[in-house]
Parts: C-alpha cells; structure tokens; sequence
RNA sequence: GCCCUCGUAGCCCAAUCGGCAGAGGCAGACCCCUUAAAAGGGUUCGAGUGUCGGUUCGAAUCCGACCGGGGGCACCA
C-alpha cells in the first residue's frame, strides 16, 4: 500500500477541499490507526476481581461492574449486512458510556458454531466444518473489529473449541447427576436420592418403578432403571419429531404449526424412538413465576409465558368397564353437562377399551363405516397419524372421530357417556383425554353437532341466547348441576370449580390440578457437527457418564458428515447419525472404576441450543481449565445486587426470534447450575432488550422480478430502473431482494463512525426501522462540523482557546449534557445524537471560522460523542492535547445551576387555547403566575366581562382561566 | 380466531407526571462559497398526532370501539 493511499486528504488541495476537512479518506485513517492503537495497549481490556484476567484490577476497584453483551452470532458464510450490528452497536455505546461514566464494563463476544449450516457446507463440499467455520468466524471477526466495537479480545471463544464444549459436556453431566426433588422444588443430586431410597425415607417417584415392588428388593439393574428415571437428563422411549428430509429429529420449539422443519421446511412425522430428554418441565414454575423479576420487556414475558401455557383445573377418572378414563378440564363447574368422552387417536387405553363389535343400532356417523370398532379405531389411528403433522393449521376443519362402542360412567350423575377417539384431542396435552361438554365449549360444540350427541347446558344463558348457533362460553349462574349429594346451581364459575373439586376429592373421583403446554426439552440430534455427550453404555445398556478427568469427549474425524436422510415423506425410516459409522470411536475401553471393560458411545451429538445456553458464564474466564466458572467471578460479575435480586448480565441485546428457545433453555440451565450451587445468581440475564430489524426497500419490474435496488432512482415520488416504472416493496435486506447493503460498503464510503452515528441515530434501538443510503450523509456532516470545532480545516490547526464560554453557551452545553446522558442510559441514542447536533450547531453559530472556540465546551463535546463516534473522539481528545484514551476519560456530568433558567415563558390559556405568553421567574408560585397572566392585556381582554369559573395554574407550565 | 405492539410533517423520528405538538436528520425551496460541481456553509417551508367516541380545566399521552402496519399463539380442554 502507497503512502498517498493512506493520506490523500491531508496532501490534497487542487479539488478545493480543505486540506484538513474530516473526509472519508481522512476518517478511514484515523480509525484503522486507533483500532491498532487500542489493539496494541490494550484499552479494552477489562479486569476482573481474581485470577489470570486480573491485571490492573486495583484501577478499578472502586467501580461498579456492568455486564453487557449481545447474543453472539451464528458465523454464516453470508458476512454481515446493514442490520446486524445494530444491537453489537447499541451494547458498544452503551459500554463505552458506562466505562467512562465509571463502571468496571465486561463487554465480550464470542460465536455460536456449532450447527447445520456449517454441516451441510461441509457435506456438500467435503470439507471439515471446523474450517469454514472458523473461516467465517475471522471473517465477522474483522468486520467487527474495523465497526470499532469495544469488546475484551482475551475473552472471546467459540463453542467449538474443545476447551469450551469440555464444559458444555460438564454442564451436561450435572444435570444428568441430579433430579428435581418436588418437596423442595429444587434439583439435588442423584446420591442424595440414592441415599434416600436406601434408608426408605423416600419411595421411587410415581412412574418410575414399572415392576412395582419395593427399592430394597430390585436388583441393581432395576434399581439404576429407577434412578435414571429420576433424572434431569433422561432417556425416554416416545413420540418425536422424526424429520426424513434432514435425518434428525427436532424439538417441538423446532417445528413449525404446520408440521414442517423450522429449517428447510420438510415434513416431519411422529414416531418413537429412544431419545435424551431434558425435563424442563420440572422448573415450569419457576420459569413462569421468576419472568416477574425480570426487567424484559412485556411482551417477550408474555410470549415465555404463552409457551410455558399453565393452566389450573381438576384431574376427573371416568370409569369404564374395569379402567379408568382420566381427563384433564379446566372447567370442572360444567361436569354435569358433559355428554361424552374423547380420547386422542394415541391414547394407551385405546386399544384395551374399543368392544369387541358395535351394538344394534349405531349410528353410522359414529363407525367411521366400518364393520368392527377395531377396524374403525385401526383406520382411524392410521389417518390421524398422517393427518395430524400435515393439516393442523387448518384447526377450523370438520370435527371428526370414531365411537370405540363403549362407554364411560358421569361420577356426578352416573350417566352413561359414550367413549370416542379423535384427533382434535391432542396426545402431548394434559391427559389426553377430555370430558366433552358442548354446551360451553366450541370444540366440543362443534363434534357433537357433526355426531348428533346431546346437548345440556350449565350456564345460565343471557336473554336471547340461541344453543343452536354454537357454544355459550360467557359468564353466567350454574344450572342443571345437582344430585342428590350436591348442587352447583346458581353459583358463579369459580365457586362452583371450588366446590365440585371438593366433592370429587371426596369421592376420590378427581382432584385440583395444574398442566403446562411446556415439554420436556427433546436433546438428542443425529449430527455431526455439535457436541458429543460425555455417554457411554455398559453391558446392561445402561447410560453411565464419562468421568469429569476424561473431558472432553472430542468429536472424532469422520469420512462423512451427513446423516442418512430419506424422501421427505419416508415416515417409517429411523435415524442414523453420522457419530455412528466412526467405528473405532464408538465403541471405546475404559476403566470407571470397576476395572477395564468395553463400553459403547453415544453416537448423537447435542442440540445447536446447548453451547449457547452457558456461554455468558464462559466470558468471564475462557481460559480456566480447572472449573466452568470462578465462583468469585459469577459472584461478582453476576451475583444479586440486593434481596429479591436475580442477578444476572445486566444487558442483554438480541433478536426477537430467539424468545422462546434461547432463552427457556439458558434460564433452565442457570437455575439447575444455581440449585447445584455453581452460581450464586437465579437468572441468566436481568435485563433483555430486542434490538429492531433493519428493512430496506426493494423493487420489481413489471414481470414482478426484483431489480437491483440500488440501481432504481426516484423521480417525481415514482421508482424507475433502468428507465422502466417498478413497483417499491419493503422487506428483508438480502440477497434475494437484491437489496443488500453490508457495512464494508458504507465504512468503505462514510468511514466507521459516521456509520455507526448513522444506525444509531434512526432510532431507539428497541425500534425497528428502514435502510436508507441517502440519508447516512447526514451523519456524515454532523461529525465533520464537530470536527470544525475543534480543527481548523484549512490549517489543521487546534481552535480550541482557554477562553470564557459565553452564558448561553455554557447553558447550551450542560443542557447537551443532560440530555445526551438521558439519551445513552436509556438506549435512545437517537435522542442523544440530537442533544450532540443541537450543541454543535449552537457552537457552529456562535464561534465562527476564525473565533477560537472555548476549550471548557470542545473537550465535552468530544468527550460526549466518544461512545458513538470513538476513533474521531481519540483523534480530536488527543488533538486538544491529552495522552491518554477518551475511552477512559470521565463522562461529562451537568451542572445543574445551568440547567435552570432564571426566568421561563410559560403559555397562558383561555379554556385550553393558548392565547398569550408570559415571561415570570423560574420559581414563581400560582398565584404569581396568575397574577402575572392576567396583567397580560391580551388575557384581559378575553377575561373582560366574562365568568372566571376557574384558573388552574400550573408553576413552571401555564395559567389556564376557565370562564364559565 | 385470540393476545401483544406501533400509527405524529413527503420520509425516519422527538415531545418527562396528561400542561404551548417539534429536538435532530433526510428530501424540497432559496441564498452563500465555487470557473463549475458537491458528500461544504446558511436560511426556509412543512403535520394538529390513523378514525370515532369518552374522562379531564386541559389528551399525541388515560379509557372504549374501529381501521391499518409489525409480531406471537393457534383444536392446549
């Protein structure tokens, strides 16, 4: 590279630019040499309290410590465009305030590489994923770095490096190694309900035991079949989300409404296998019950709470023949109107149930047309199991189901209630199995009109109300609801519930219960590339895990890294991960202490969700081989800052999308880690704000093909490409819009800063908000009349003087102050960037090209936009003469005495219409605003004669007269 | 269908506890600088707050209904 390219404006004068004008050429220079500057000394490195990262801790003692980070990326091959570094931004300013406010700030960053991209690149083009991927990695990581962001270098990793998932895998072994004792609500450790059982102070959890017989007598197979069974992460032989087209299966988080894969959108089926489970479900209440302590916003709380899906009823048992039908409702109070049992298609007593033949008269719509029960329930079961991944967004289809041909005893009313199956009940939900009452329920509505069942209601009906026109799901006094032990009649909902519940407990017909639409976390994938569980199987086929000294488990070499996958619509082909053809590795001697005996791995590899369910833990020390994390660092870093305190990172920045999944999973493995004792706070992450998206206009020609959008110009408010009318959208930058703008474009352009004022400035950050190229111009010009202040463009000399600022001036700065503060501590930056405009053009006007400008305002000034525009603040604090960073320097505070005017205009109205101003002193009371507004002669005019019902006067604000 | 959220100037956005609708930027118009040009400097124009109703002395702000954009959930008993 030549000299001149480095320097072209500081030597160019011929075009009649200022040979000293902050231009982009200029900009670009100033910022690669402070990036290289900040490299090499360090700036950003943050200290913590103890151990290896502790240098020069003493310096920061005595400050708060502020924890802020985004949610790391994912490095796609793609690179960065215009919207992603929105939040990277808003944590950057956001950081670099609180540092120079006097906070110690942990500002890292790390990547998310794990997962399928990197996998199917790699199965398409033979390579290891670990090398595209850490390709994109230092690619993002260059592009971040030229943004200028303040992140600590020493702390970054990324979840593939084997001394990271070394402790994903450790993670996982504790949860494995624990249980949820319910009597506490918490998890323990295994031992302890080993040693429990032991003693017999406690009995096997119900379901667990499947022979029944006591602990003491069960062998020792059975009894570790028991405690597993126990565990946080468990084996479980059930339904999963089968996906042929990628050759794994998904979470339920994973699969969209209609059935298909959230990634690459192929169909998905129901089938069983035998997969790790993670009993979330155990922490559901507290999952729910601790979002209140949380400072997120309301509507992301709303949808973990949506997700979570707690809803109180009652447990009811129906018997039938010699079983029991148990059904889950939350409106117990209606029991007396029900007039039918459903169960789903996949419900264990299906088949024990159905008769032997329908009984003489059926009604054909309930045989499905066929000439046994069995026959009806085989078809039907058959068709549902299709039917039910493909068409369950189409919830407002016919009702259909077959009668099993027998039926169910009322506990209330000893009536006899049909027993059907039918896919509007879901398997996963409550029981299964619900009590159907058509009179207050749409659903149950709409079946028994389509099977002609009986309909009884038991609410009282407002006037009018017409049965056959659908269900009353209102309020309303219970009716119809008496035997001769008990009434609900006349009673409200909730009394009803309350008393219903009562008789059935006595009855031992039921009781009060609670269910969550939340599962259990589905954690096993047929990959390659993700983290290996720390597993192996003994003889028995038993899981045991792999002691602490062997981690990690590393994930083998491999010829190929795909898993077999199948036609999209293969529903009967079974998984087969890429782990389980590197033979020499899957099968494995070792010595667990019972001397050395063969085992076998386990070959699926651990959900993309796992490495970034604990990485905030990591960043506080990435290098400690001995622990997951320092416990004085968690402490200090993240512990509660008071009773009733959570804890947690104290910023949190990310996308929307990850609302439900991230960030369940992360806060169920933080309280499973707190439970354990590893970390002293509750939650993750005590603040969490969701940055906009940035859109950007894109456009078609005629044919509806999108044309290049930076090619289209305006012209009279319509859009032309190439001399032909086209149509303006407003979508997603990228490629297939073809309306991608990346920010090497604009840095290359405008410089880093005025890129970065730029995003900052179209809003708060919580907003999303459109692209515009044009207007980034306006950035431009802000920061090169804040540097005018300060240089001289045509001399480069400094103009800053040890000269008195002018009153106004000095009013003009603190108010600047305050509200650039206000502006950055509540992530409005936008607002902060005009408080910045607002001074400068106030400087600009008042001290002209050959007045000095008083060096008490210009080094505020630059002091004030050096979180939003770093590198030209280092330049300019460097210029007035300081050696040291302005990354550093104090954050300028306002004095309050030039915050307070002597005197303020307030309006004066007459019945709420502003007809006069008047000019009194800041602290005049009411009466002497009053006094003041009606010695106005406009104001008198308008009360001459009139009414003064009333005078409101507000000090500081305005008079109004109300006249009468 | 249910829930959340947002509608302020041609565009992006401000407006603290309900108290004079305008801070800032883009675009437009005009002027200065320039042989000319602009990514330079300056001046200026511009809405009564999506609609309707209510509460209030006073509503962009609170309440209700509706319309429109964005998002979430969707046979969850």
């Amino acid at each position: 590279m030549s000299q001149t390219d480095r320097q072209p404006a500081a030597t160019t004068t011929g075009d009649g630019v200022p040979a000293h004008r902050y231009t982009p050429s200029l900009a670009q220079q100033i910022e690669l040499d402070w990036q290289d500057r900040w490299e090499a000394e360090g700036t950003f490195h943050t200290p913590n309290p103890t151990g290896r990262l502790s240098a020069g801790f003493d310096r920061v003692a005595d400050r708060p410590k502020y924890f802020a980070m985004d949610m790391f990326p994912y490095p796609s091959g793609a690179g960065l465009h215009v919207g992603h570094p929105l939040g990277y931004l808003g944590t950057d300013v956001t950081s670099r305030f609180r540092r120079m406010d006097g906070d110690n700030v942990l500002h890292p960053m790390g990547y998310d590489a794990f997962g399928l991209p990197a996998e199917q690149y790699a199965v398409q083009t033979g390579q290891h994923p670990r090398i595209t991927t850490e390709a994109n990695i230092a690619a993002i990581r260059a592009q971040l770095r030229r943004l200028g962001v303040d992140h600590d270098d020493r702390r970054s990793f990324a979840t593939i490096d084997p001394g990271y998932y070394k402790w994903t895998q450790w993670i996982f072994l504790q949860i494995f190694g624990s249980w949820f004792d319910e009597t506490v609500g918490k998890a323990r450790r295994i031992d302890e309900l080993i040693g429990e059982l032991d003693a017999g102070t406690r009995q096997p959890a119900a379901g667990t035991n499947p022979s029944g017989r006591p602990w003491a007598e069960l062998d020792e197979v059975e009894q570790r079949t028991v405690v597993d069974a126990h565990r946080l992460a468990y084996l479980h032989e059930a339904p999963v989300n089968w996906c042929p087209g990628l050759g794994t299966v998904l979470s339920n988080e994973e699969v969209t409404a209609d059935g298909r894969s959230e990634r690459g959108n192929f169909p998905v089926f129901r089938r069983p296998l035998k997969q790790w489970m993670m009993r979330i479900t155990a922490y559901a209440d507290r999952l729910l019950a601790d979002l209140d302590r949380l400072d997120w916003s309301e509507s992301l709380k709303l949808m973990q709470r949506n997700w979570i899906g707690r809803s109180t009823g009652a447990k009811i048992r129906f018997a039938a023949d010699e079983h029991t039908i148990e059904v889950f409702t939350t409106r117990p109070d209606t029991l007396f109107g029900a007039t039918y049992v459903v169960l789903a298609p996949e419900h264990p007593l299906v088949d024990s149930l159905t008769a032997a033949a329908w009984p003489e008269g059926t009604d054909p719509r309930w045989t499905g047309r066929a000439a046994t029960p069995a026959e009806a329930v085989r078809e039907y079961q058959r068709q549902a199991s299709r039917r039910s991944e493909l068409d369950r967004q189409d919830a407002g289809r016919d009702k259909t189901g077959v009668w099993l041909g027998v039926t169910a005893v009322n506990p209330v009313n000893g009536r006899e209630l049909p027993v059907f199956i039918a896919d509007y009940v879901l398997t996963g939900y409550g029981t299964g199995a619900i009590m159907a009452v058509p009179g207050e329920d749409t659903r149950d509505w709409e079946f028994a009109r389509a099977f002609g069942l009986e309909i009884v209601p038991t609410v009282q009906r407002p006037e009018g109300f017409d049965d056959d026109g659908g269900a009353y799901t209102g309020p309303g006094a219970m009716i119809n609801s008496a035997n001769d032990e008990i009434s609900l009649d006349g009673l409200d909902k909730a009394a009803a519930i309350e008393r219903v519940t009562e008789w059935l407990v006595g009855k031992g017909a039921g009781e009060a219960t609670t269910t969550y639409k939340l599962r259990d976390w589905l954690f096993s994938r047929q990959r390659y590339w993700g983290e290996p569980f720390p597993i192996v199987y003994d003889e028995n086929d038993l899981p045991v895990a792999v002691p602490q000294s062997m981690l990690p488990v590393l994930l083998p070499e491999v010829d190929d890294y795909s898993p077999k996958t199948f036609s999209d619509d293969d529903a009967d082909s079974a998984p087969e991960p890429p782990l389980s053809r590197a033979s020499e590795w899957t099968t494995v001697e070792l010595d667990l202490g019972d001397g050395p005996k063969k085992y076998r791995r386990e070959t699926n590899t651990m959900p993309n969700w796992a490495g970034s369910c604990w990485y905030y833990l990591r960043y506080l020390d990435p290098g400690d081989d001995e622990r997951m994390v320092d416990p004085e660092l968690e402490r200090y870093w993240m512990g509660p800052r008071g009773e009733g305190d959570t804890g947690g990172v104290d910023l949190y920045v990310g996308g929307v999308e990850h609302a439900v999944l991230h960030l369940l999973y992360a806060r169920f493995w933080h309280k499973v880690l707190h439970d354990l004792g590893y970390v002293s706070s509750e939650e993750p992450f005590r603040r969490l704000v969701n940055q906009g998206y940035i859109s950007a206009y894109a456009y078609t020609d005629e044919r509806g093909f999108y044309v290049q959008a930076s090619e289209v110009v305006e012209k009279d408010g319509q859009f032309f490409h190439e001399g032909k009318p086209v149509n303006r959208e407003y979508g997603k930058i990228g490629k297939s819009l073809k309306n991608m703008v990346t920010p090497d474009e604009m840095i290359g352009a405008y410089g880093a800063d005025t890129f970065r004022v730029y995003e900052m400035s179209t809003g708060p950050l919580e907003q999303s908000r459109p692209w515009d190229t044009k207007a980034v111009v306006g950035s431009q010009r802000l920061l090169q009349r804040i540097w005018r202040v300060v240089v001289d463009e045509e001399t480069g000399a400094v103009r800053a003087a040890d000269i008195e600022p002018a009153e106004e001036t000095l009013r003009a700065l603190h108010k600047a102050i305050d509200g650039v503060r206000d502006g950055y501590a509540t992530l409005r930056f936008n607002i902060a960037i005009a408080r910045i405009t607002e001074l400068t053009n106030h400087l600009t006007s008042v001290y002209g090209a050959d007045t000095p400008v008083p060096r008490m305002v210009a080094e505020p000034l630059v002091l004030l936009v050096a979180p939003l525009a770093p590198h030209l603040a280092e330049e300019l604090w460097s210029r007035l003469g300081s050696e040291t960073s302005s990354a550093w320097a104090p954050f300028p505070v306002a004095d309050e005495r030039w915050l307070t005017e002597d005197t303020v205009q307030v309006a004066v109205q007459v019945n709420g219409k502003v007809r006069a101003q008047v000019t009194v002193p800041a602290d005049a009371d009411a009466a002497a605003l009053e006094a003041a507004a009606r010695a106005d002669e406009k104001i008198a005019g308008h009360l001459a004669g009139a009414t003064i019902r009333r005078v409101v006067a507000v000090p500081g604000r305005l008079v109004n007269f109300v006249l009468g």
